[in-house]
DNA sequence: TTGAAAGTTCTCCAAAAGTTCTCTATATTG
DNA sequence: CAATATAGAGAACTTTTGGAGAACTTTCAA
């Protein structure tokens, strides 16, 4: 079990790692969260390779490593035909003839929220369908988010951090304008991954 | 059996956990409902982990557990937290707290195919989605279906009967014009039952 | 080769959370 | 009425977490 700040640090090195490619130093994961004493950042990021949390390739700086974990499955798996668009015939994707419907949306820390109402329409997020959310405090600007406002209110809005240190949390619905809060009054509590909808 | 106050603390810690994917801490708990001291909300968790009502993990601070009281029964299964609507606190679904995604979609006679192209967003179904197809040579007027057209062409709209026996078959855009074949250029492969999107 | 940047190892500190007490009050029950 | 279970406040304490920074070593690029 993770506390807040060592959850916080590790989503700010996968943030770091998956949009710059390598793996952030101590200074800047402690720009990203608020802490200035490198000797503090090394403590956490010592206690999160201690507990298997991330790995470190003994490649000098940067070297810190995130662990994949693989989730491995046979049950739950569907024929993938191909791709199907308007007016071609059914093309055959190469090299995949098996598609699993859990690998597809099964991971750590995920759950599954039911939507209502149509305030994410223009995104394919129908009322009544069901979304896929990773447990996280931290997202990128531009996903879409589950977000705790005032600790009272959770909506699905995309997420955008603006230049004055604000948050902007955009209905993806041509019919509703977007709001703009102090970035205190809004906590992450997820981040979308997936969604399904059953015509049945 | 608990008594009437042990029972609100048990029900906001449960809902706690799911809602923020941690334990409370006292004061959390207290918050919750309503008491203001440490040491009373302290001996009632701790009468509810005698009781077996919950475990600690000792981990440190929020380090309550719920116990668990089935084991999982199939792979593939997240947890179902509830519904979540635009200003308003995540509501429980009551009964459900465990969603199987392979249930969801599975079936006998099915396939998946990967959707190319914007013909059908009006519907929720975005280029790069899922979709879960049923074998089928009959429709009703009004599903998806894939449709094959004069046995080249395979296409995924929306199914219109027309009075005069012919077939209408509409994609689901503004940009876009239904289209309308006599029935026998136009051979029925399959019913849309269900859609997916990863968002990684 | 050398110096700035990055990482490591410490010590110290404060706030928050948990724990252990005692004290009080109000029902309920034998 | 006395005994008991429930409900609550709060003081005093310990532990955990979060944070700063000095002093040091290592890495890497100019």
């Amino acid at each position: 079990m993770l506390t807040e700040l060592e959850q916080r640090i590790l989503d700010a090195i996968k943030l770091h790692i998956s949009q710059q490619g390598r793996s952030p130093t101590l200074v800047e994961i402690g720009r990203a969260v608020g802490v200035a004493s490198k000797g503090t950042l090394h403590r956490y990021v010592q206690g999160l390779i201690d507990k298997g949390q991330l790995v470190r390739n003994h490649a000098g700086w940067r070297g810190l490593q995130l662990v994949e974990e693989e989730i491995d499955d046979e049950s739950g798996s569907l024929p993938l035909l191909g791709q199907i668009a308007a007016g071609l015939p059914i093309e055959a994707i190469p090299g995949h003839d098996k598609f699993n419907l859990a690998n597809f949306f099964m991971g750590p820390d995920r759950f599954i929220l039911k939507v209502v109402g149509d305030s994410m329409v223009d995104a394919g997020i129908l009322d009544g369908d069901m979304v896929v959310i990773r447990h996280a405090q931290q997202a990128y600007s531009g996903e879409i988010v589950v977000a705790l406002i005032d600790g009272e209110e959770a909506t699905l809005k995309r997420l955008k951090y603006m230049n004055d240190g604000r948050v902007k949390l955009i209905p993806e619905n041509s019919t509703m304008q977007p709001f703009v809060y102090a970035a205190q009054r809004v906590r992450i509590q997820g981040v979308l991954v997936g969604q399904m909808r059953s015509y049945l």
